[in-house]
DNA sequence: GAAGCGTGGGA
DNA sequence: TTCCCACGCTT
């Protein structure tokens, strides 16, 4: 197939181009996979901290199997998706358990793995092990609809089918060209997802700096910029919370949110969702206690498809209030720093 | 303000 | 079984 024609143009400029990035020192699976579940959800520059702090803090299945969940989410915080730190810790738990503490050696047993799914699997195998297993993300959905010229929507099933057809061919055909000592199918999918990070970027891409530049329908036919085909986007809701720092004696109230909910095992300051056309008289109605606070920030966070406001109020009391039906605890404005806070209340705490 | 991004749970 | 969308933060 002419496709397979990219092949040796982008390995040669992957072994020329590709960054120095600190997982790519390691053919660890343990340590790989963990970068690759960081960066399923974030970009590398803020990925580099997190996996560096998270390995020093863990360096193995071992470590992050036995570590306390509390450790586990700190490390984790700000990178968001919390419930991906969640099930790598039962991930560790269940190798740990169940296969002896050494990470599975094949695509089944690891995808067996709680949140790890085509995609993942793929990538551990392919760059820990240089097994030819294909891998798309968004990158190579964009690299392969541009070369290929595919103006359909990459979103619709037979597409993406196709272009993981597609990678699937092509990772095989890296491999069975490749030298002895060389590491194809690992340099191969890396390479497809760098160049479309570096180059063929969703927007303004490099055209001129591409390897495959030669062989790019979008690029022969002027349509770089209409592929691949954007899905629309579902409208945001709005909601408001308010909220309240309860300060006493210089310590503050925060509550761990329960298993089960959005961001379990994280702690906030007291809050609730009201109306968004909710007015002073509302909120009297629904025994809050505006009248003696005073309001601290409005915080304004977006949440995939909501855009939340946090009004956020400065509670001084100088007895310490019985908050019988909140299970939290008091801390002191120094500590706050040791809980795993929501991204939002994270920039409240930030003001404190 | 819009776009980007894998997995999994529920429709 | 297949499809849709929640999940969170950054640029």
């Amino acid at each position: 197939m002419r496709l397979r024609s990219i092949v040796a143009p982008l390995l040669k400029w992957f072994a020329k181009n590709a960054r120095d990035l600190p997982w790519r020192r390691t053919r660890d699976p343990y340590a790989v996979w963990v970068s690759e579940i960081m960066l399923q959800q974030t970009q590398v520059k803020t990925v580099i901290p997190y996996w560096e702090r998270w390995m020093k803090r863990l360096p193995d299945i071992t470590a992050l199997a036995n570590a306390r969940e509390d450790t586990v989410i700190k490390l984790w915080e700000g990178l968001g998706y919390y419930s991906r730190v969640r099930n790598m810790q039962k991930a560790a738990r269940l190798i740990r358990d169940e296969h002896g503490g050494r990470f599975p050696r094949d695509l089944a047993g690891v995808m067996a793995l709680p949140g790890v799914g085509r995609y993942t699997g793929g990538a551990v195998c392919s760059i820990a092990f240089n097994q030819s297993e294909p891998i798309v993300d968004g990158n190579v959905i964009r690299v392969l609809t541009r070369v290929v010229g595919i103006e359909e929507s990459p979103k619709a099933k037979p597409v993406l089918e196709k272009i993981w057809a597609f990678t699937d061919d092509l990772v095989k055909h890296a491999v069975a060209r490749q030298q002895p000592r060389q590491r194809n199918a690992s340099a191969f999918n890396q390479a497809m997802m760098e160049l479309g990070a570096l180059v063929c970027r969703p927007r303004n891409p490099l055209c001129g700096g591409c390897p495959l530049q030669g062989r790019c329908t979008a690029r022969k036919e002027n349509k770089v910029e209409t592929i691949p085909a954007l899905a629309k986007r579902a409208a945001a809701t709005k909601r408001r919370f308010i909220g309240f720092i309860i300060n006493w004696r210089g310590k503050v109230f925060v509550q761990r949110r329960p298993s089960g909910d959005v961001n379990a095992g994280f702690w906030e300051f007291p809050n609730w969702e009201v109306s968004a056309d909710a007015d002073a008289a509302h909120l009297a109605k629904a025994n809050l206690p505006l009248g003696q606070a005073e309001l601290l920030c409005v915080i304004n966070h977006s949440v995939t498809r909501y855009r939340n406001r946090l009004e956020m109020f400065l509670l001084r009391v100088s007895r310490k209030p019985r908050l019988a039906k909140l299970h939290g605890e008091w801390v002191s404005l120094a500590k706050i720093d040791k809980f795993p806070l929501t991204a939002a209340h994270r920039k409240v705490a930030k003001r404190l």
